[in-house]
DNA sequence: GTGGTTTTCGCCTATTGGTCGAAAACGTGG
DNA sequence: CCACGTTTTCGACCAATAGGCGAAAACCAC
């Protein structure tokens, strides 16, 4: 049978070196932080001064405390890299877990997607950077696949979600919302569809407002924001929905 | 400064009790086992013999060790209460981390969502048998919180991704194929939309055979299958795709 | 064969998304 | 001050998807 060990205080009591006792493992929490930068996405990086891997970047985070949930942890050590106050939204990705995904003794990491307006340009310590998603420098353990991690999940979810709201400024015309989803998904969007989706989902609203207009003339764009600050669904995204519900 | 902790063998030689050494954590592996039985889903949980929570139902899952990843560990931990041949799709739900989510010493855990055809009856062990998810009996900790977010990511994607191939046998009608999605989704579905919009998307096609008609007449209805016996999204699923490309 | 039952298929409509081009509203330079 | 380029905005049109409904097809039982 199994489950034995579960409620039990102590299956072993050897201890397995200086890796913890044999079944315990450290837990870590680690942060995508993303944010638009010019025309591409860029990462918040941290350069290791010490080994291993000393000079390759890592992800920010630390450390599971004792007190603390893995979201209130990330949060924690992100605290120590930029405001917090300047992440806008944080959400899980998942668990790396390969038992060799850094040198021993084995580390668990939970990872997190958090995104900065492009607007906010927080404050970072000397060991810390921003670093374009297009080239990424040489980066520590598995922290390279989970950033391409992040930006997939961010990717996915700026077509079904309002979470562009994380990436875009509290107020912003269609064109400058449009420069910020071509970049963050790599490829050109129409202004056009991009109103009309998001204005016809009801998660962007016009706030009446007329934007200067701009260096090399033309028509004043009108300013919008996003309804709603915290992450929706907003697409119909499901077929087979109940019966006499509007799409 | 933060991150000094990384790369140093051990920061804390003091032995925490029974609970391991201080900032390690002992990590479980769950899995929320999801089967149609019927007009309803079921979920698999065995119950407890001892303390703590003895006499109350578990999900399946147990101890990470220390040569495999988490996905590898369910699947170990399941083979010992089901078939693993049965289970027809795993898939990270996310990590369980409240501090206070079981007695001391802390576990941290990952749960997994698992899928098993209705077609497969798997032989159970004694303590353990299927609930349906609307009559769930008292669970150990927050084991009947993670079971609804295992059936909420089960429902969420049913109606973007071709997941039912997990629930749903080899082949079948499409009558049959309508009361499994109505009994996972908890609505009633038509099996006229049904049938097309699986069939546009490619996920289903026809054998070409007929089924033997009901026990109470009527046209014998056709037999179809999955095309893809993997995860796939199906969705068009993203407005704002790359220009010129199809929907 | 007649009636009941179930499946399947063809229309019709609504909604969403994509493309295109014209009109609106600005600045600039003659 | 007026023609021109530029940018934004809006409407028209088209394609694809999804839902609803009812007729036709194919079976069983009597």
């Amino acid at each position: 049978m199994a489950h034995r060990w579960y409620g039990l205080r102590s299956l072993s009591v050897e201890t397995a070196g200086a890796g913890g006792e044999a079944g315990t493992y450290a837990h870590d929490v680690l942060a995508v932080v993303l944010r638009i930068t010019g025309a591409v996405p860029s990462v918040l990086l941290w350069q290791r001064a010490r080994e291993p891997q000393a000079g390759r970047w890592s992800l920010p985070g630390g450390r599971l405390g004792p007190d603390e949930d893995v979201e209130a942890s990330v949060r924690r050590h992100l605290a120590e890299k930029v405001d917090l106050a300047e992440v806008a939204h944080v959400e899980q990705l998942g668990v790396f877990s390969d038992p060799h995904r850094g040198p021993a003794p084995r580390r668990i990491a939970t990872a997190f997607l958090g995104l900065v307006p492009t607007d906010a340009d927080p404050a970072v310590p000397d060991d810390t950077a921003w670093h374009r998603v297009d080239r990424l420098p040489e980066t520590a353990f598995d922290h390279g696949a989970i950033t391409r991690d992040g930006l997939d999940r961010l990717r996915a979810k700026l077509s079904y979600t309002n979470i562009g709201f994380a990436l875009a400024p509290a107020e912003f015309t269609v064109s400058e919302l449009r420069d910020l989803y071509a970049a963050a998904l790599g490829h050109r969007v129409s202004a056009t569809n991009l109103q009309r989706v998001l204005t016809r989902r009801g998660v962007l609203v016009p706030t009446g407002e007329i934007a200067a207009s701009g260096p090399a003339g033309g028509r004043p764009a009108a300013v919008f924001r996003y309804s709603e600050r915290g992450l929706r669904v907003t697409d119909p995204f499901a077929a087979l929905r109940p019966p006499g519900e509007p799409g």
